[in-house]
DNA sequence: TTGTGAAGTGGACCGCAGTCCGCTTGTGTC
DNA sequence: GACACAAGCGGACTGCGGTCCACTTCACAA
């Protein structure tokens, strides 16, 4: 299993990970380089633990795990970089879910269903590292959110759904316009500022839904 | 008129501004003060006029303005709080259209109206200013955002219009829901990289806001 | 074993947002 | 007009994310 399942590796670090002894691929990772990414992400899981995203810098983590400041940014290429890597197992699984996993998230059930399974599911998976996420909200320059990484996976899986519900929509839009209230920013700010728990965002989320599939 | 109608000064920038000659209230602005903010304000104006907001930094405002980079955070918070100044004129000629101008946006239409009324009147005077905002929002801690500024007003706006169209919602949940996808970043993303016209998105806004009164 | 080129490294360096505090200046009082 | 004091000022300073490039280390071939 790949490190960063489904993410695409960004082009200035290939990362192409998981030591084979065999068939030398393209671009093979030197071991010490190997070794390297380990201690910095392993430094990097300690220190979010312990303070909280928001309050880690690059430098402490280059410091925690004995290595360079330039060797964090030649593997990650940006603090939202390396934030995504530690989070990468968790949306790895979740995608696998999406993609292969059991009925009504997973194929097999009508896309009305798998729709309305998407978000409760995805707010649920988010309860543990929304924090984490949001600081890669954050850091992430505007545009490059919506383009790469596991968000447009979702657009496509929501897009696809709408689709096959409900022909009428224009699915594209609506799959940006059911995301957005996902964002990490938003959640942790309506359950933690405003009191507002899983099931409510999870009830309200499907409501928006099911709406769009009325018309 | 003040400068910076309905928004609530920071804690830290009093900015009572507006040169009343008389009635002496709590805290009157002292003069060079006042000069050294329009002198920030129209330097700022014209450097991202010319630059975009994205490149225009701090230092060279206040270089621009004469005056030295602790006055631009005495008097405007942070970089957020001096974007959203040069903002202020047209956002509150839109929030006084909102409350008091003509139906169906202001008051007098049926609040299923005035709803489906906002989604593309914001997103059309968004297309001007889209980009400064899209700073503004990158650069807000993230809860700050929906907590103060204008978002509150909005949020409020569409939460009564919400409940009075259809009391079996959840109205402060789809308020939320319905304004998230009104982000600049969003927008401008969806514009410019997607090449979505206005009419796509404020017809997509629109059957997202039927699809809740439907239900 | 040794030579070679490329992959990898790390810390000095840059421009940035934001803070701090000693100094200046305007204003109301006598 | 002189004074006192608070409001205002500004630039040196901090820590940050991110870049750069001279140097080191590895993997492979002869």
């Amino acid at each position: 299993m790949p490190d960063q399942p489904l993410i695409t590796p960004l082009p200035t670090a290939p990362d192409a990970g998981t030591e084979l002894p065999v068939l030398g691929g393209p671009a093979r990772e030197r071991c010490d380089a190997a070794r390297n990414r380990r201690r910095i992400l392993s430094a990097a899981e300690a220190l979010v633990a312990r303070d909280g995203a928001v309050a880690v810098s690059m430098d402490q983590i280059a410091a925690a795990a004995g290595v360079g400041k330039g060797t964090l940014f030649r593997r990650f290429g940006d603090r939202a970089g390396l934030l995504r890597a530690l989070l990468s197992d968790r949306e790895g699984a979740f995608q696998e879910a999406l993609i292969r996993g059991p009925a009504p998230l997973g194929p097999g059930a009508p896309p009305e269903e798998r729709l309305l399974a998407f978000g409760p599911a995805y707010l649920h998976e988010l309860q543990d590292y929304a924090e984490l996420l949001s600081e890669v909200e954050a850091s992430t320059v505007p545009g490059e959110l919506m383009t790469g990484g596991p968000y447009a996976l979702y657009r496509t899986h929501l897009t696809l759904l709408l689709r096959a519900a409900n022909p009428r929509l224009d699915a594209e839009y609506h799959a940006d316009a059911l995301l957005t209230p996902l964002s990490a920013q938003l959640v942790l700010h309506q359950r933690d500022a405003r009191g507002m728990d899983l099931e409510r965002l999870a009830a309200g989320w499907q409501a928006q839904a099911r709406g769009l599939l009325a018309i």
